[in-house]
RNA sequence: GGCCCCGUCGUCCAGAGGCCUAGGACGCCGGCCUUUCAAGCCGGAAACGCGGGUUCGAAUCCCGUCGGGGCCA
């Protein structure tokens, strides 16, 4: 063996949406075989009938597309091995089951809960592993109980021999005999258990290396003994350290929505996402931070992943996403702004407003982190404003009225609305009022954006229509002046106050 | 409880016996720039869990210990 091309695999339960942990797997794994020349092949583990559905199926898929990674065989796109998908294959698994119950490796285990629960009992007591004295019964007249049309689970066989294996991650592992239990690997109903189907199928499938999350590592020794007894040779195990939450425990949906779904929604950029779970438990070098498929494919190894687990940290994704929307060009960021605009307005931008976005556009970009943030950071262009109360307190003290005058006084002689104009105008403003930016410039923020925080002040005055922005300021200017006089002084701040936009 | 895995700044990663007065990144703090916010630039605080060995020399090797985690029950 060991010849040919590589073959790997990921093969998550479509019993909920793809979640970030299973996406990192697939990364290493997709890095591997793309690296190494191989295959990369996304089989559905559906064994669990009731809580498997179709429409998880199609979120991994989703996802993986999303993400940028393709896969050469699998579900979908097909190969020469069916469906890829366990259902299919119940037939199959309790064929090898009963080719190794005949060859006296498995057996039938008719024994009642209660049985087994007196046998780990006394496990326990005397500090033994819990599956110590759960081997084959001597008296198993399992045939003709089977014939008799008992319900009985298939046990495999454990050999009295220790498993030693290397993994790619962890280097020399062993396990003791006496650790490995006689494991179902055929439930009383015949359905088949997670050894059973992912072995069976690794096998049938030429899977040449396992690359998968920890958790499953205390069972490899039960997958290479199974391996064996039928008479393959087992692939190359790489056990990937997991993936943590915030509380230091393996990521799950204690921590909230960790499905990869939820961050396409927040507003991710799938090179982000790629960049960053590339980054947890793998560098591409000392000190590149920032980098793409093709680069992490050039020096990807397995044996180079980190042994200690990783915690899942959303703040340097941010980061990260905002490095790629600020490497983005100017018509790609475009589109997607629209795009964000719309989801957020709820409604299409006329041909007028995308011009008048475009103004804002790269000023916009460059405060992107998250595609999310881009409509709430434009909707002042769009549509009425809401002020932010605690802005306005801050601003809009009775001396930023005078601003606002003189502002407002100071745009009606502006000739052509640009950007240029309105610069020259407002710092004249300044000039003749003697007063600093801070106090002139900031209530024209406020009375035209609603907030304090918005893109540059002329440009954002530039992009609104002349009229609108001239309209906001005599708005705020009224409001200031209703809030201090008598009636208001006991409650300054109740009031919501729109300002319409046309 | 049994077995297994892991242990460098809060977090991610670098470090594979001397290049380490332990480096980079996110975050945090301060400064510059600046009309705000970002971005950018400069600077700062911040870690080898602990104890023994081995060695001329250990973050790096060994043992123990403590801590965390995983699987099974």
């Amino acid at each position: 063996m060991k010849s040919g091309r590589v073959r790997l695999r990921i093969a998550p339960s479509p019993t909920g949406y793809l979640h970030v942990g299973n996406v990192r797997s697939a990364l290493f794994n997709w890095l591997y075989a793309r690296r190494n020349g191989g295959v990369f092949m996304i089989r559905i583990d559906d064994t669990d009938l009731a809580r498997s559905d179709d429409r998880y199926v199609e979120d991994i898929v989703e996802g993986f597309r999303w993400l940028g990674l393709d896969w050469d065989e699998g579900v979908e796109v097909g190969g020469p091995h069916g469906t890829y998908r366990q259902s299919d294959r119940f037939e199959r698994y309790r064929e090898v089951a009963e080719v190794l119950v005949d060859s006296g490796r498995a057996y039938y285990d008719f024994r009642s809960a209660d049985e087994l629960e007196t046998l780990r009992a006394r496990a326990r007591r005397e500090r033994k592993a819990p599956g110590y004295y759960i081997r084959r019964p001597s008296d198993s007249a399992s045939r003709s109980r089977l014939a008799a049309g008992e319900r009985g689970v298939v046990r495999f066989s454990t050999p009295d021999r220790p498993v030693e294996f290397r993994d790619l991650v962890r280097g020399e592992v062993r396990f003791e005999a006496d650790a490995i239990d006689d494991f179902v690997m055929l439930r009383s109903d015949g359905s088949p258990t997670y050894h059973l189907a992912s072995t069976v199928d690794d096998i049938d499938y030429r899977i040449s290396h396992v690359a998968r999350g920890e958790d499953l590592l205390s069972s490899t020794p039960k997958h290479i003994l199974l391996t064996e007894a039928l008479g393959a040779e087992h692939p190359v195990y790489a056990h990937l350290p997991l993936l943590f939450g915030p509380d230091g425990r393996k990521l799950s949906k204690r921590h909230g929505d960790t499905s990869l779904r939820s961050y396409r929604e927040a507003g991710y950029l799938p090179e982000a996402v790629f960049n960053y779970m590339s980054l947890l438990g793998w560098s591409l070098d000392p000190d590149t931070e920032i980098f793409g498929q093709e680069e992490a494919i050039q020096s990807f190894d397995l044996v180079d992943v980190q042994k200690s687990p990783a915690v899942f940290n959303p703040e340097k994704l941010a980061w990260m996403n905002g490095v790629y929307i600020r490497s983005m060009n100017s018509v790609d960021f475009a589109a997607l702004a629209v795009d964000a605009i719309e989801a957020d307005l709820g409604r299409v931008p006329d041909d007028d407003e995308r011009g008048r976005l475009a103004v804002l556009a790269p000023l916009l970009q460059e405060r992107t982190r998250l595609i999310t943030d881009i409509g709430p950071a434009a909707r002042f262009l769009f549509s009425g404003i809401t002020y932010d109360e605690k802005a306005w307190r801050k601003v809009m003290k009775p001396a930023a009225e005078r601003a606002l005058d003189a502002a407002r006084t100071a745009l009606e002689e502006v000739e052509a609305w640009t950007t240029e104009n309105i610069e020259v105008a407002l710092r004249g403003m300044l000039a003749s009022e003697g007063l600093n930016a801070r106090k002139g410039w900031q209530p024209v923020r406020v009375a035209i954006t609603g907030s304090n925080i918005s893109p540059p002040l002329f440009e954002s005055l530039a992009a609104l229509p002349r009229d609108v922005a001239m309209t906001r300021i005599a708005a705020a200017q009224q409001r200031i002046v209703r809030l201090a006089s008598p009636e208001y002084s006991g409650f300054p701040h109740t009031e919501a106050f729109k300002a319409s936009a046309t």
